[in-house]
DNA sequence: AATCTGACGGGCA
DNA sequence: GTGCCCGCCAGAT
C-alpha cells in the first residue's frame, strides 16, 4: 500500500513496488504510475525512481504515455528492453509498442 | 549556494 | 498533427 501523505521522499520505493505488480504481457506508463501514487508524484519523479530500480522490477514494461521505449537506453544495452517485451509477446515498431491501449496496464483501475 | 538536467505528461499555440 | 512551456523534486555539476 503506497502512501500518498504528504511529503514522501521514499516515493520511489513505492515506484518499485508498483512497477513490480505489473502483470507479464502488459505495460504502464510512468505517468500511470505517478498518477496512483498522488498528485505530487509526477511522471518525471518516476522516471527518477527507475533509473535507480533494483533488480527484480520489470523496467521494461514501464514506457512513456505514447508506448515508446523511452529508457531503452538505460538498460545494458538498448536492444534488451526491446527483446524483453517481444518475449512477453509484444509487438514493437520502431521502438514503439503496437496495440499498447490494449495491453496498457492502469494500476489507478486495475489495482484500485 | 545556484543552476541545469532528467527513463515524463498535459495543456495550449 | 507538431512543438513549446511549465511543473514536479532529487542528483549532479
Amino acid at each position: 500500500m503506497p502512501s500518498t501523505e504528504k511529503t514522501n521522499h521514499n516515493f520511489a520505493l513505492d515506484v518499485h513496488e508498483v512497477a513490480k505488480l505489473v502483470p507479464r504481457g502488459r505495460v504502464t506508463s510512468y505517468g500511470a504510475i505517478a498518477h496512483y501514487l498522488g498528485k505530487r508524484v509526477t511522471a518525471r519523479m518516476v522516471g527518477w525512481a527507475m533509473h535507480a530500480c533494483p533488480p527484480g522490477v520489470p523496467a521494461h514494461r514501464v514506457v512513456n504515455s505514447k508506448g515508446i521505449l523511452s529508457g531503452k537506453q538505460h538498460f545494458k544495452t538498448p536492444e534488451l528492453m526491446q527483446k524483453l517485451l517481444e518475449k512477453e509477446g509484444h509487438q514493437i515498431v520502431d521502438d514503439k509498442i503496437q496495440r499498447f491501449g490494449d495491453v496498457f496496464w492502469n494500476p489507478s483501475e486495475e489495482l484500485a
